[in-house]
DNA sequence: CCCGCTGTGATTTTT
DNA sequence: TCACAGCGGG
């Protein structure tokens, strides 16, 4: 055991020694709350519990990662393994994967990320909506998640459009034998508490739980957690959370801020610790940060503080429109990289909207500032990483028709679109898959000879692959790269993209697919099957390649992406009402959850930090006067110190500042030699 | 099948 | 303004 209890403070030790019954961890933004949690397992493993009693929770594959390697560097690598420490969607999918069909859905369901959730609704709502109704994909989705999560199920009869295609979208879900993200939740619950002997099971095995991040669980996962958590003799769950309601900020993502504000109803008599001394900040950014929460009507009262002292002022930028802003900003940067001595890596620029990325990456690109930017398109939803899983998918489960669709034409194999949709209203009618639809001699009668021929090819083939596949003990990896190459997909690639150097690209993407699955292979038992779970579960390093070799730079970055990391210097863009707080949240009265998100953006701030807004902004194809955030108003001018850009470039650079500039270069080069 | 035209709408995105 | 989805023509 290497870990020390005594490196903790007096309310980390607190949290991280007790061990029985309920246990709220308030722990504010940069208060060691990983450290906590991680030296909590620690402690238990010291105090005897068994590794496989322990189940943490996270939100994300990163945090869960980060916690295990935590733990394997403190105690038994053998021992840290036994410990479950996983993402909830991960172990609602090891849950189902055992007893799912006690539901009426096969075990080898799939998995369908929004992509494939998007295809199958636009479906059903072309099917669905009589002439002149419509009905925007995007808002059926949030629609139908927003009641998933709420545990509403999909209604038996319902007179709405949204409320047919809800319902609709559910019984297809099951006849494909897939499930979307909030299923794997949905039905988890539905099967822990309609199924005492899967309950038990469970309730059995983890007697020990934690939830990182609770101020983003969502009514479905607060149920779970109560599930797990209780335990036969009926004495109070050992359930520990963690989180802190002043940083929720996905509310709109169905989040409930309340599971945290009101953890003493839903565990009783908890012990409640919070932690408010920060390891981050300066005490400038950090009351600047309380000033600004405690506006707050709906929170558990905290007060950050730092032994790191005052530190620098929160400097206020007035520019006088957003490209200006940008520019200052790329100018300073350049500057102090120099005169104090910085890496591009120590700033970050924090912004509402990805949009607003644009113009400071001109300015950055102008000026030869490496930067990176969070976010984008990610390599899950490359359209050759999504045709090559679907294949495989397909190969698993030929009864999920959005891969099958998605793929009974990549390439093109003679079987055209009216039949194929001749074939998808085959398949409504009898109530089967797209793929029985198919075989269906009503369709192979009404089809050329040529297309019947085509069909069976593919069906024959497909089957091929699903006899091969479920062989015991076969090398499935090699079963992978031969389907891919022997369907023809690289030749389509290569045929279907403009230049050599993209198909070069997909290529490899295709190559890096069936390489994960190698590696995956490597430490894990779970197959193909496995591989696309972890897949649509964000599980696989998403290998970029660029990303290691460019290093990094400057940070550009979202405030919700920003939560969790830290940077030496900040700047906060576009701190104007509209954006900041965005004009969506008013009528949507998620004004609180707005300033939470200043809130997260400025306690990212080790050393300074900067907050900018403008008088001009161009949006919408034109150009929009706009007023400084509200929010500025809330914060402490004592802190503040206001710099009115204008002014500042029209006056001249005093001499004692040009002095000590030209001191502080001059002893840059004397470092470098 | 591919390209270009037109219309629309424009937060945030852990799984 | 600009991105992108959907559709009609070549």
């Amino acid at each position: 055991m290497s870990f020390r209890l005594f490196d903790l403070n007096d309310p980390q030790r607190h949290a991280a020694t007790t061990l029985e019954g309920p246990l709220l961890i308030l722990a504010g933004a940069g208060t060691g709350k990983t450290r906590v949690i991680t030296v909590r397992i620690a402690y238990m493993l010291a105090q005897g519990v068994a590794p496989e009693s322990i189940l943490a929770l996270t939100f994300t594959n990163k945090a869960a990662t980060e916690m295990r390697e935590r733990l394997a560097g403190m105690v038994d690598k053998e021992v840290a393994k036994r410990v479950t420490m996983s993402t909830f969607h991960s172990l609602c999918v090891r849950i189902l994967r055992t007893d799912i069909e006690k539901l009426g859905y096969k075990k080898n369901f799939t998995i369908y990320d929004e992509g494939d959730q998007n295809g199958l609704i636009k479906k059903i709502i072309t099917k669905t909506a009589a002439i002149g109704e419509k009905l925007e994909p995007n808002l059926a989705k949030s629609l139908i998640s927003k009641a998933k999560n709420n545990g509403w199920n999909a209604p038996q009869d319902e007179k709405t459009l949204i409320g047919s295609v809800f319902a609709r979208y559910q019984v297809e879900l099951k006849a494909l034998n897939a499930v979307d993200f909030d299923d794997l939740l949905l039905l988890t619950v539905k099967l822990l508490s309609e199924h005492p002997d899967v309950r038990q099971r469970w309730q059995r095995r983890y007697r020990y739980l934690m939830v990182d991040e609770f101020q983003d669980t969502n009514r479905l996962q607060l149920e779970m957690v109560g599930y797990l958590a209780k335990n036969e003799e009926g004495s109070p769950p050992n359930v520990a959370v963690v989180g802190d309601d002043d940083q929720s900020i996905y509310g709109w993502r169905g989040a409930e801020v309340s599971n945290i504000l009101e953890f003493e109803q839903h565990f009783p008599n908890p012990t409640v610790i919070k932690l408010e001394q920060n390891y981050r900040s300066t005490n400038a950014i950090l009351n600047t940060a309380n000033a600004l929460i405690k506006n707050n009507p709906r929170r558990r009262p905290k007060k950050l503080w730092s032994g790191k002292g005052e530190g620098d002022k929160i400097r206020l930028v007035q520019a006088p429109n957003d490209r200006e802003e940008a520019e200052f900003i790329a100018n300073e940067i350049q500057r102090r990289k120099v005169e104090e001595v910085l890496e591009f890596e120590h700033f970050a620029v924090l912004f509402r909207m990805n949009a607003q990325s644009r113009l400071l990456e001109e300015a950055f690109r102008e000026r030869q500032i490496p930067y990176k930017i969070v976010g984008g398109k990610s390599f899950f939803d490359r359209r050759e990483v999504k045709d090559v899983l679907a294949y495989a998918a397909c190969a698993l489960n030929a009864d999920d028709d959005v891969s099958l669709l998605r793929i009974i034409n990549t390439p093109p194999r003679g079987i055209s679109a009216a039949v194929v949709e001749r074939a998808l209203d085959l398949s409504i009618r009898h109530k089967c898959s797209l793929f029985q639809g198919l075989q269906l001699p009503e369709l192979q009668r009404t089809v050329t000879p040529k297309a019947a021929a085509a069909i069976a090819a593919f069906v024959s083939q497909m089957d091929h692959w699903e006899t091969k596949l479920n062989e015991p003990l076969v090398d499935q990896v090699a079963l992978f790269r031969s389907l891919i190459a022997e369907s023809g997909y690289y030749e389509d690639l290569r045929r279907s993209c403009k230049t050599p150097d993209e198909a070069h690209k997909r290529e490899s993407g295709v190559r890096d697919v069936i390489e994960g699955f190698g590696r995956f292979s490597e430490n894990s038992t779970d197959g193909l099957r496995g591989y696309l779970d972890s897949m649509a579960l964000r599980q696989e390093k998403e290998e970029d390649e660029k990303d290691k070799e460019q290093g990094s730079g400057v940070m550009l970055i979202t405030l919700h992406a920003s939560k969790g990391l830290e940077f030496p210097h900040c700047y906060l863009v576009g701190l104007e009402e509209g954006i900041l707080p965005h004009d969506r949240s008013k009528v949507e009265g998620t004004l609180d959850e707005e300033r939470r998100l200043l809130y997260v953006g400025i306690t990212r701030a080790q050393k300074t930090l900067t907050m900018t807004y403008c008088f001009n902004r161009f949006r919408f194809g034109g150009v929009v006067p706009c007023n400084p955030s509200s929010f500025i108003k809330e914060l402490d001018p004592a802190l503040l110190e206001r710099i009115d850009l204008q002014k500042m470039l029209s006056a001249p650079v005093e001499a004692p500042v040009v002095k000590s500039r030209f001191a502080a270069m001059r002893a840059a080069v004397e470092r470098v030699k």
